[in-house]
DNA sequence: ATAAGGTGCAACCGATTGGTTGCGTAATGA
DNA sequence: TCATTACGCAACCAATCGGTTGCACCTTAT
């Protein structure tokens, strides 16, 4: 999936694992050994899973001592709604009404990596 | 993914080729030979990316005598962006913004197979 | 009747993926 | 100082994935 930064999203979102420690990153941030005790995966796999996640733009890493601390950057999931509001905006109402809402500026606006 | 609603959509969105599709989908219903005849790729792939949007409950079939015609469903993309709203909405104010306009009634909502 | 076109099914292949384990390195604290 | 702790790197494995090819089935058209 390289230079593909909307695949990147949806790939990241496509693990349920993924998508849990995103949902517990963003009720509060924690390092990779934290969040593997809560799990029934290693530390090793809970790392990989992060990278994904980092790669798509969707955490930031912040080095704290000899721990690292990963937090939520959902600028990502805006771009990535973006597309999804476009494709599907022609038959639901509702979505292009997200479309118009999601390209309006209302928050500082970040870009995907590559 | 079994059983995995959310990671079906998210899934069938990773992939470039699906996501192309679903767009020319959407500018257009049409069959897989179609499809196939304009992208390097073969038929049999067309016909499993299909499968996997599908699958998602992205696209509905439609069998018209011996070919079979498909069309945009873009109800499971209202559910997946409601996901992502919620989980990005701490954080970014439009996001929050969205959260409460996808959980509100406006078009006729459909659920997610599985 | 028969050829042609669209689909489905199945086998196969190389690459990627989610997971493991083992080991080396760096920072913390007793 | 030295044990502990958190992390990174690499090898390895089974399963899945994207893609191919070959073949059988059914519908349409000549």
């Amino acid at each position: 999936m390289a230079e593909d930064p909307a695949g990147a999203v949806f790939g990241a979102l496509a693990e349920p694992v993924r998508r849990q420690l995103l949902q517990t990153i963003a009720d509060h941030p924690a390092t990779a050994t934290e969040l593997a005790s809560r799990l029934p995966i290693s530390r090793q796999a809970v790392t990989k899973h992060l990278s994904s996640l980092s790669a798509a733009g969707l955490l930031e890493r912040e080095r704290a001592g000899r721990d690292i601390r990963y937090r939520v950057t959902p600028a990502p999931l805006t771009q990535a709604m973006s597309w999804m509001a476009e494709v599907g905006g022609q038959w639901d109402d509702r979505l292009s009404r997200l479309s118009r809402t999601l390209q309006a500026p209302g928050s500082p606006d970040a870009t995907l990596p590559g």
